[in-house]
DNA sequence: CTGAAAGCGCTTACAG
DNA sequence: CTGAAAGCGCTTACAG
């Protein structure tokens, strides 16, 4: 059994009181008892019950994650620095893998507001209306992280998804591309991949280029199989492509692994640009040129933005947009 | 404020007993008190509060894990597998990263304890007698995974490392090679990378090869960086091998990329194996044949381990080993 | 400076 | 079948 308060009173021969202000207010309590206190917490090992403390607090210092799918490299990364946030800030994660499942998720929402935890962080699915009303049941504080909301307002952290399209093409262009393919997400996810492919048309329109829907965008899944198929179609219908952006790194490498297994030479033959900037990117041969989220960092700040929203009710910034930045390392060919 | 079991009695006229009643012994409620306290419930949209029955049951159905580095593309996978674990069993997880920082890991084990988990998974490390002793003082059911301890008796799930590191060199031995170096982890490592290392050694042996330690081994770190430049250094000592084993699948690709990168073709002129089979293997070109771990599996049986001893005090096997296995793919060359 | 008492939100004998 | 009371392990007015 592990000892309580009840224990250390009677061994240190105090009421439980002032056991308890020994360990909150100190200052409180005469320096001979506070002694005797001490002594018999050390002797007991003695450590107070958090369910206790958190029943009379309110407050566990205890944060849910909803996360899609921890095993992915970048949910790993965001998930580091969201860990780190917290550790910082003497809060522990409770991190639940809802695999974008509907019901997982509110299951899980349902215990997590059991556990009191005092904030969830919703990592990178857009919030639909039904989510939304599930999160205002339970008003926990709430922050999203690799997503955002136009329509409510929810602190958010993540990157200007379009402005990172439009500035990856650009790139290819200036490498001397004209004919750029490219292998987004889903069609119908709005967060990441749309706004990503929009960009992308912006800047093969800003700079006078066709900019062929039909033709130049494939869709995978985000995994390097859906990568892989995903080339092998979009270079059947666009077949004097130069230059592939896949707005994701692991779907780069699925692309580069098609492409060097048809003795296309990549980027002699045929550039390929990737997204995220994991550590994937400079795991491959040739080393990925990409477009850099800064993944730690999101995690690290819709973290801190979560805590600033429980501890003052309030955020500083209720949308951040933390800045991309293009990684020029070996897979797309420079102009020379 | 959240409704309490409180609010749901006065608006169901009744006892709160009662209304406890029919959320855990609904058949002992009178059918007309237990269908106005469930309207009341519904219409409360009422969740009774985890802690103050994890006070009262001494349960909190929350587990802590003490894991290296979640961003670690194995941990990642493995924790995934302790999540659908805990997930089937209503338990939730607190994912603790500890850097493999003594104090770090100390100082989550207390919070660990004051939060009243149930249980807790130790990932990956060496079970040190100073480590052991802080567990036993918390008396916490404790499982561990991808390590285990031969002086204590910890339930565990790894696999066999050093008949891994065997396999792996018979199998490079029978595709032909004889001059085959191995990119280690560290040379202190108890768990995975001393034993890999010794089955290596041992499989030289056994086949009548030369097993010049000094000259066939280098430690790395792990990770890709690591591999890298354990090529480099490797190569310039032992410049005629034809195979190197590397002891993860991170620091193969490291190793392949420093090859690579020095216009040596990979497998025609040097094979490279790796170990773990994390997702990695198979994103390079070429792909990497690798000793198979199974990572998801060794989280979801540690996890169900853990279970067991928590709710039955005692595991079936004390220290599980699971099976590994070759997976050829094309970083080997293949004898013809 | 110190302790008895009330209370956080529940569950569970106990009595009726 | 139902409810008042005690209690899980703490904290915090309140009184002295």
């Amino acid at each position: 059994m592990k000892p309580t308060i009840r224990d250390v009173a009677r061994l240190a021969k105090v009421s439980i009181t002032t056991v308890s202000r020994v360990m909150n207010n100190p200052e409180l309590v005469a320096p001979d008892k506070r002694e005797s206190v001490l002594t018999a917490i050390e002797k007991l090992k003695y450590q107070p019950n958090a369910l206790a403390r958190g029943l009379i607090h309110k407050r566990t210092q205890t944060l849910g994650v909803l996360i899609p799918d921890i095993s992915n490299v970048f949910m790993a990364e965001l998930i580091r620095g969201m860990e780190d946030a917290a550790r910082e800030n003497l809060f522990n994660l409770i991190i639940c893998n809802t695999d974008i499942d509907k019901e997982r998720m509110i299951s899980y929402l349902q215990v997590l507001n059991e556990k009191q935890v005092d904030g969830i962080v919703f990592v990178s699915e857009p919030v639909y209306p039904d989510y939304y009303e599930v999160f205002k049941r339970y008003d926990i504080p709430l922050v999203l992280a690799a997503t955002h909301s136009l329509e409510y307002e929810i602190p958010s952290v993540m990157i200007n998804n379009e402005q990172a399209g439009y500035d990856a093409v650009e790139y290819l262009i200036r490498q001397g591309h004209e004919k750029i393919g490219i292998i987004s997400g889903s069609s119908i996810e709005p967060i990441s991949s749309i706004p990503r492919t929009q960009g992308f048309m912006r800047g093969l329109r800003s700079y006078g280029l066709k900019a062929d829907f039909e033709k130049c965008v494939e869709y995978g899944g985000y995994l390097f199989q859906d990568g892989y198929e995903a080339m092998s179609r979009l270079i059947k219908k666009f077949p004097d492509l130069t230059a592939v952006f896949a707005v994701a790194d692991e779907m780069a490498l699925g692309a580069i692994s098609y492409l060097q297994e048809n003795g296309i030479r990549v980027p002699d033959e045929i550039s390929v640009m990737g997204f995220d900037n994991t550590r994937l990117a400079t795991m491959t041969w040739p080393k990925l040129t990409t477009v850099a989220q800064p993944i730690y960092e999101m995690g690290y700040r819709a973290l801190n933005k979560l805590i600033d929203l429980i501890e003052y009710g309030t955020v500083d910034e209720l949308r951040t947009y933390l800045p991309h930045e293009i990684i020029e390392r070996e897979s797309v060919r420079r102009r020379v």
